[in-house]
DNA sequence: TGTCTGTTATACATATAATATAACAGTTAC
DNA sequence: GTAACTGTTATATTATATGTATAACAGACA
């Protein structure tokens, strides 16, 4: 696997993992239907608890990135991942406000703001590509 | 004060509050040299504890957003908030990265996503007009 | 002398994060 | 049929984060 983790990171171990594998998804390294490994295989291979996988999965399968087949094992939601709602556009909207607010504070501009989200859209493009 | 918290959300108040005061410099409402409420006196009318106040003025200190004068009291940085720094664009990057992902995968296209972003401006330039 | 600052120190309750084991109930392969 | 594999559930423990409650200190100031 590709995944990454920072235990020095203030960040939940699990909340990484969610973001990678959503990451993963986004730039199409895994696709609609994939297997992905076990949790006990996953957290060995990655030196963490099964626990902690399980509650990454667990809430991944929640946000409907990911089908859980009680005895067979984890796989990329078939159907794709839901599309945006109005609930999702206020979530992410909670989430900007905040970081935009500092960008202004900081000096940013609008413009340079901008572009530094078509830098991270123009990373996932180019992860497409392999 | 214009500060309103939400007792219910998962997000703690001490950064409630932080972002508050972040969002009222960036549309103005709050200016460079002017005054804060006291700890005290703020905790008091929020209905929160003063360590909670304390904790939110000591990372805005910390982050260059107030000075804190020991026995005057709290007041929005003269100077103005220190200019984004290269660590400051790595810190952006690594909070957009994973908002950028979760969007791709639910179907935004770089432009919705850039436009929202664009209505967020636009609502603190809004607020500059009082 | 009070009253106001921020600051510091303790203590406490609760929730979250992460780990460690163990066991259960199905599936699948040998 | 047994062994190895799934996710799931249950318990327990440790550590850290969050928030509150008091209390006290030291300096400023009217």
């Amino acid at each position: 696997m590709f995944i990454q983790l920072d235990f020095e990171s203030k960040k939940p171990i699990y909340t990484q993992l969610k973001h990678e594998i959503i990451a993963g998804i986004a730039r199409k390294d895994l696709s609609a239907g994939e297997a992905l490994p076990s949790v006990r295989s996953l957290a060995a291979d990655l030196g963490i608890n099964l626990h902690t996988v399980n509650k990454a999965y667990q809430q991944l399968k929640q946000e409907g990135f990911i089908l859980i087949h009680r005895q067979k094992g984890v796989v990329i939601h078939p159907d794709g991942v839901p599309e945006a709602g109005e609930d999702y556009y206020a979530e992410l909207k909670e989430t900007l406000r905040p970081s935009i607010a500092e960008s202004i504070c900081r000096g940013l501009s609008e413009e340079e703001y901008l572009s530094i989200c078509q830098d991270i859209f123009k990373g996932f493009k180019e992860g497409e590509k392999k």
